[in-house]
DNA sequence: TAATAAAGTTAGACTTGTCTAACAAATATA
DNA sequence: TATATTTGTTAGACAAGTCTAACTTTATTA
């Protein structure tokens, strides 16, 4: 049995991996992920490393072992299982299942999780867009690309956020922005990365910063094939 | 904010003080409810002291105060909720719902708490019968008393149950009890305490061990008048 | 490639919550 | 009431997870 910080590592291993698309990760790179000190994120690596949980030598990078993974995919699907459920069931915002749901990923009960699973109807999306992964810890691998690498006249969906702090979120709500809203590039400055954008025929100016917190799926993109080198993400 | 552990001793306080009638608990029996050392609740006493959430002089006895009452109130109402929830929603057995409640009974977040409230359209009561906290701390008072304490020929209607153990719980479906069940006392062994009793017309015997731990009310009582002393509890 | 910067490590200390072992006080009982 | 038993306390130790400060490796760049 893991320890609630023992999660919280592999779970902050899996997501930086997921977000940089490398598998290895740097200690500094898990500490300052973690709001630790990367003295201290050593010291837990070198458990992490006795339980066989990640692969890591001195002075070396950090990777997840099969069951390391498995763990954080346990952790990963308890926290949107839980987001889902704040967000359909108790009428919680967008901005504010995040919170809560770091708290209630590290409930343990196997029973629990498959029946709050069934009684979501088995979600294959967090309120953000992310993908759940399932009882076996497969999950829906999605190609996705900032906003702020769409070309001007292009169309494309939101599919997810990057950023979940609340923060953020609100000030996407504020744009008229949410989950599958289709939206346009109309226009991007050059010098100063102000892109425009219609969404439901409303016009709106964002900054570079925002556009690369919004996961987009191109409408001229067909998933997998001509999806533009170094723009697309695979998960 | 209380840790984790802060608060499972301000629970434990308030348990033993239901249990027992008297609001006074020693260091002890405090130390066995919670499943530590004597020592060590003797360390973690002191500093609730110094914060203010129990009133306690050495080779004294233990009350909460009324901040230590408050918070020990709040996370009752958390684990009663909680419980509901994973009976009433989530197809959890009686006797498996305690357990998972333990932990989810300290996720801090007021507004998950109160949303869930209002999800679960306020209950009254939790799935074993017992009275489940308002937002303002306000509990129904019960007045129950034992099984064991039931006198031959008189009916009672079962209301709750004492231990939570799921040992117990399933011993307790498999006489055919459940809350809300009419009980009548058919007779006593006056020698080994074995009680018969008739439930839906069906008839089994019971330990005195296992009467004491089922809380009814009798129907020949009319509730705070002539309910025979030393006999009635009021929590 | 040598100097500098960035990344990573070690040693020693602190906090929280726990323990054991020895001791002190209060209560029960002979 | 004197002794025995129960109850409660203290001191010292330990594991987990964190920190700071000093140090070592590796990477960058002038």
């Amino acid at each position: 049995m893991l320890s609630y910080t023992e999660e919280n590592y592999l779970k902050a291993l899996l997501k930086i991996s997921f977000e940089t698309g490398i598998e290895e990760v740097g200690t500094n790179e898990l500490a300052q992920a973690l709001a630790v000190k990367p003295a201290t994120a050593n010291d837990m690596l070198k458990k992490l490393k006795e339980k066989e949980l990640v692969r890591y030598e001195k002075y070396g990078k950090i990777t997840l072992s099969a069951t390391g993974r498995k763990n954080a995919i346990d952790v990963l699907r308890k926290h949107r299982l839980w987001e889902t459920f704040l967000y359909e069931k108790l009428e919680f915002s967008w901005d504010e299942v995040h919170e809560v749901a770091e708290q209630l990923e590290h409930i343990q009960s196997e029973k629990l999780v498959n029946k709050l699973d069934k009684f979501l109807a088995y979600p294959k999306f967090d309120p953000h867009g992310d993908p759940i992964p399932n009882k076996k810890g497969e999950l829906k691998v999605q190609f996705k690309k900032t906003l702020a690498v769409v070309p001007v006249d292009v169309g494309c969906k939101m599919v997810a956020v990057k950023d979940n702090s609340s923060s953020f979120l609100q000030y996407v709500v504020k744009v008229g922005l949410g989950i599958n809203n289709e939206i346009l590039v109309v226009s991007k400055q050059e010098y100063d990365g102000i892109i425009v954008i219609e969404v439901n025929g409303v016009r709106s100016s964002v900054s570079q910063k925002f556009a690369e917190n919004i996961f987009v799926v191109c409408n001229n993109c067909i998933v997998g094939r001509n999806c533009p080198k170094n723009k697309c993400e695979i998960e």
